[in-house]
Formats: structure tokens, sequence, C-alpha cells
DNA sequence: TGACTTGCTTGACACGCTGTAAAGCTACAG
DNA sequence: CTGTAGCTTTACAGCGTGTCAAGCAAGTCA
């Protein structure tokens, strides 16, 4: 009975998890939808009956693979940190361990999103949560005393949401840092910008 | 007799001209080879009797612009600095003036450099371009002992001109940031994170 | 058993794009 | 008068998205 219920959306997972094999690809481009059937070994109009673009898939896509790699769960870690500037190490800890593991989709939204605004409004989500954490790493660090004089509240808050992007992150990488080189110079950067007498 | 050896290329220029135009309205996108030759005033095949493919007009398109903007006439105001904090200033500003301008071709050719090699190469010409500037940079506040501790040269140029590119631009002007504000911040952001004793 | 429904398949099509090809037109040059 | 350079128009192959319609196979319900 309750195996039923959850078959009914059987073929549109194994379409998310084609999808997602496919963004696991070294070089990740934007699926075909053709490519995205033939890896979950169905008809390319079959896909079509379940999402009604390749944008649907994505954004779904997207969500799907958020759930697998529990976003909030990780981003408990860092509310348990016990000062402010712990907290902003963890922040760029837990959010350079997340960025790999969406690498692919996140490519492919980047790249769809200023033709298609649902593909933008599911990445701003993303964007937000990233957005959220880094206030309140900010207001910690204000509360704390130690934030760096010159700041206020909102402008450090979107600084560090803007150096912790996935853009930037990707600019990076591409200059040939490891993901390990990010986490560690990005401490140090983000705890120089902010941090009183860092 | 002068006028006839410039006039060869007279339809190509008014080819990169419409490209410049194009790309300068306020939703920059790849543009399709119709829409540039009707911009142009030509039919869409005179294009290809100029430019082999739509990579080849947007590569010869940034540096028509790059000829017009003149980076490396701005660049040299940086070098006429009187000391290495001054430079990194400099640097932020006439970088953050240079963006805004080459903001709608940079945009296509970030899209696609991905899927064309050419235009990866012609993109980082612009980069290296970039990174060059930061290293000197960095050298000059290391030879002024003005470099933070922390950083060796070569992760510190690599910092510099990843929270300087122009993905991370993109970014925080998404976040709402005006321009002005962006060069009064990243200076900010760039010196508390280079410069010792800031 | 027979009728209906669900989920998929196959095949076709309109449309839009890139890039190639060929034939014609016009103006200017020797 | 002949040739050539530069553009035009028209057509086509190829690939992609998204739509549509007919058919098929399995399970469901009466």
């Amino acid at each position: 009975m309750s195996s039923k219920k959850e078959k009914i959306p059987e073929t549109r997972l194994s379409i998310l998890e084609a999808t997602r094999q496919i963004l696991d690809s070294p070089k990740p481009r934007v699926p075909s939808m053709s490519e995205v059937a033939k890896a979950a070994g169905i008809s390319r109009q079959a896909v079509y009956l379940h999402f009604a673009s390749r944008a649907e898939v994505l954004i779904a896509a997207i969500r799907y693979i958020d759930e697998r790699q529990g976003l909030p769960a990780r981003l408990a870690r860092i509310y348990e940190s016990q000062n402010s500037t712990q907290m902003l190490d963890r922040c760029v800890e837990v959010w350079g361990g997340y960025l790999p593991e969406i690498r692919g989709i996140a490519h492919v939204l980047l790249q769809l999103r200023d033709s298609d605004s649902e593909v933008l409004e599911a990445w701003n989500e993303t964007v937000r949560c990233l957005k959220d954490v880094c206030r309140d790493c900010i207001k910690a660090l204000k509360t704390e005393g130690r934030l760096a004089e010159a700041w206020t509240l909102p402008l450090a808050t979107d600084m560090l949401t803007g150096m912790l992007s996935r853009p930037c992150w990707d600019e990076l990488r591409r200059l040939g840092w490891n993901n390990q080189q990010y986490i560690k110079n990005m401490k140090l950067a983000t705890q120089k910008t902010f941090c009183k007498d860092f």
C-alpha cells in the first residue's frame, strides 16, 4: 500500500537521478532532453510527460540534489560555534564543502538564469540561503564587537555573500586552486576583511 | 588612395559596431547572426563573408571594444602611484571603471567560454591582463613590507584576481550594489585583506 | 471476461538557430 | 568589353526544443 503511493513518481525519479549523474560529469554543460531521456532509459517524449520543459527538469533536479546533500543539516553546524570568528570560519568550511557537490547543477542554472526567470528564482533561493547565513555571521561579529569599524551590517553581508558566491569560487578554481586551498585562503581573506584587529 | 586602403573593412567595421551596440543593451544576451546582420544593415550571409562563425564575431568585438576603451592607457594610471596601498586602490578604481564598459561583451564571452575554446582563450587574455596588474600590486605591497604576513605572492595574487573578477562584480551588482559602491567597498575589502595593520 | 485508464512508445511536425552552398546582381577597373 | 569584388537572395543540412496524435501494454474495475 505504502509502496504503491511512493511508486507514482518512479520514472520522475529516474529522470532526476539521470540528470544528476549527467551533471556530475567533469565538464558540465546544459544537457539536452534526448540526453536526459537516454540516461534515464526512456523516450524523449516521456520526459515531457513529467516536466513541461528542460528548465523544469533542472529546477526539480537542484531540489532533488539539495535534499540528498542536506544543506540545512550542514548549516546547523555553523550555529553551534562558540564565537563569531569561529562561526565565520565554519561558514566558509560548510559552504566550501557544499559548492563542489552542486558544481554541475549550479553551473547549468547560472548559465540559464538570464534566459529563464524561473531558473533565476530557483537559483536565487540558494543565494538567499547563503546570504542569510552570511548575515548571521556578520551579526554575530557585530554583537561581539568584533566587526571591523568600516563595515555596516548590510554592506558586510553583501560583501561576504559576494566573496563566497559560486561564480567567485569558480574563478578561483580556474586560477588553479583546489577546494582545500579555497577554504583555507577564503577563511583568511574573510577574517581579515571583516574582523577587527585580525 | 589612402581612403581606398582603409575602405576595405568598412562592412567589417559596421558589423563590429553593430555588435557593440547590441551588447550595450540593458539585458545582454548572446546575439544571433540575424540580429547582428540586421543591426549592421546587411544580409545574414554577408556576416559570414567577414567572420567564419559567431564566436569569431564576438572575439573580434572584444578586441574592437578594447581598442576604443583603451585598457592599457587606463592601466598606466596604476603604475603612477606613489605607494603600494595607493596602487591597490587605483587598481580597484581602474578595473571597477572598466568593468561596466565591457559589461555586455564580457557577459557573452563568459556564457560561451565553456563551449568554445577560442572564446575561452580570448577571455583569458583579459583575465591574464587583470592578474598581471594584481601581481604587480601584491609585489609592491611585499616590497614595501606592507603585505599581510599570512600571504605568499602567488596566493595573494590569485585571491585578489578572484575578488576583482568580473563574475564576482556581477554577483555584487545583482545584490543591489551600484558601481560606486562596488569600488568603495572593494577598496576597503582588498586593503583589509592584503595590507598589514590596516 | 470485457471496457477503461495509466504510462509509455513511436513517429511526425513547426519553429528557430548555425553554418554551407550556389547563383545572380551591381559597380568599378583594366 | 571583360573581369572581379562584395553583396544579395534562396535553399539546404543538421540539431535542438516543444507539441501532437496514434498505438501499445499492463493493471483496474465492473
